[in-house]
DNA sequence: TCTGGTAATATGTCTGCACATAATATCATG
DNA sequence: CATGATATTATGTGCAGACATATTACCAGA
C-alpha cells in the first residue's frame, strides 16, 4: 500500500469515515487520540480535529474531553431537513401563491398548550387562522396562537394580508422551537378548508417558538393529502 | 457602553446572532469582513471565521468567497432530527423491545421503484416485511427492499431474528440517502398489522440509501397511530 | 476500604501567520 | 460595445504552538 498523505481536513474525514465502514475501527471501540492521528496523517493535529469534530457532530463519533474519541455505537443518522417558508416553497415550484386570513381574534389558549407554551398568567393571545394556496388550490391550514405580550407589534398587524409566518420571522425571531410531525385524520373544519374528504390523512406540523424563555407562537399546520417532506442526508 | 471584548467564538456568535435579531444588521444585507469583525471584537481571524462558519451551516448567514457574508433574506430554520434506530426508541422509553419477520421473499421491485433505486438490470433484491412492537403492542411496520447484488451478505441473513435495519447498520453502511416523511391512510394489510382502523391517519416514512452510487436498501415505515417524530432547533 | 486531593491526559479553542481558491472588478484589446 | 485576460479581494483552510478545561487515574491519609 503506497503511503498516501491525508494533508486537508476532508481527506482525513473520508480517511477515518473508510475505517469505520471497513470495521477497522469497530463501533464503541476507542479510535487513537489526535495527536498520533495527526503524526499518522501527516498533516497539524488542528486538521485532525476538524475532522474528528465534524464526523462527531455528524453523530459517526462520541467525543470526550481526557476520555477520548470512539465510533458511535448508534450511529444515529441525522437528518437535517429545512423548515421552509410556505411562499418560499410554492413560488420554487414556479406556482403563484395566495394567503388568505379566516379567522383572527383575541382568546386564550387552552390550559394544554398554555403549559406547553410555558406561559404567564398574564399574557394575552392571539388566535389566527389562515390558508396559503399554490396555483389557487388550498397548500396548507394554519391554526396559530400569537403572544401578543411578548410580539406586541403584532397587535396591530392583523395578519389579514401576510402570513402571520413571514412577519414573525422578521419581526420576532425565536432563539428555540419544538417542532413535531405527525399524521391526523382531516377534521370536518379542516377537510372543508383543504377541499378534501373529511378524515384523510393529513401530514401535520406542530411548531412552538421561544424568544429564549419568552414564548412567541405556537402553530399547527395542516397540509394537503398527498404532501411530502422531503430530505437527503 | 462598556466595550466588550469578544475572545471566544461563541461570544462572537452570539454577539453576531445578536445584531442580527436587532435588525442592525437587516436581512440581505451584507456585514462586515472577517478581518474588520476581529480588529472590532479583539480576536484573531480564525475565531471570526469559526463563528461565522458556524451560523452559515445554521443558516443565518450566506457566505461566498470575494463576494463576503450577508445575512440570509430567507432564514431558512434547519432542523436536525435523528432518525433512530426503532429498538433503542422503543428501550428509551423503558419498553420491550420485540421484532417479528413477517414475509421474505426474493422478487423484482415494481419498475417505478427500481427507477427510483437507480438499480441496474442485473440487480436482484429480497423484499422482508417486519413489525417491531413496544410492550408486546405494534409500534412500526415496515416493508423494505434490500440489494443483494451490492449487499451480498443479506442473502443468508435471512433476517428472522434481527431487523434488517440494525443488521445493514452495521454491516452495509451508506454514504447518501433520500428521506420523504407524509401521511397515508392506513391500508387493510396495515391496518391488521399495526391493529388499528382501516382508513385511520398513518406517519410514513420512505427512505432510501445508497453506498456511492448502487443503492443498498429502500424501506417504507409505518407508524402506529399516534406517533409523533419530534425533535427542537 | 473509602475518600479526597493531585497529577496526567485528550480534547477544545485561540493566536498569528501563510497560502489556496473562488468570484468579482477592472482594463486592454478587437 | 463586447470580450477575455488579469488583478484584487474575501473566504477557506493549513500549520505550529500555546493554554484552557473536563475527566480520568492514581495515590496518600484517615
Amino acid at each position: 500500500m503506497t503511503r498516501r498523505e491525508f494533508k486537508n481536513w476532508q481527506a482525513v474525514q473520508d480517511e477515518v469515515r473508510r475505517r469505520i465502514h471497513a470495521r477497522i475501527w469497530a463501533p464503541g471501540e476507542m479510535i487513537p487520540n489526535e495527536q498520533d492521528l495527526a503524526e499518522e496523517f501527516g498533516c497539524a493535529r488542528a486538521t485532525v480535529n476538524r475532522a474528528l469534530r465534524n464526523l462527531s457532530e455528524a453523530g459517526l463519533l462520541e467525543r470526550r474531553r481526557k476520555a477520548g474519541t470512539r465510533v458511535a455505537l448508534h450511529p444515529v443518522r441525522k437528518a437535517t431537513l429545512n423548515i421552509p417558508m410556505i411562499r418560499k416553497e410554492i413560488e420554487d415550484r414556479g406556482q403563484s401563491y395566495g394567503y388568505e386570513r379566516l379567522f383572527c381574534r383575541r382568546s386564550t389558549p387552552p390550559e394544554a398548550l398554555l403549559r406547553q407554551l410555558k406561559a404567564r398568567e398574564s399574557d394575552n393571545f392571539v388566535r389566527v387562522k389562515s390558508v396559503q394556496t399554490a396555483d389557487g388550490a388550498p397548500f396548507v391550514f394554519e391554526d396559530r396562537w400569537v403572544n401578543l405580550t411578548t410580539v406586541p407589534g403584532a397587535a396591530e398587524e392583523a395578519f389579514a394580508e401576510m402570513s402571520a409566518n413571514e412577519w414573525l420571522l422578521t419581526h420576532a425571531p425565536y432563539t428555540e422551537g419544538d417542532i413535531s410531525f405527525f399524521a391526523m385524520s382531516a377534521s370536518e373544519e379542516v377537510a372543508g378548508i383543504l377541499g378534501c374528504e373529511t378524515g384523510a390523512a393529513i401530514f401535520v406540523i406542530d411548531r412552538i417558538t421561544w424568544d429564549h424563555d419568552r414564548s412567541i407562537t405556537s402553530v399547527r399546520q395542516y397540509f394537503r393529502p398527498g404532501y411530502r417532506m422531503e430530505t437527503s442526508i
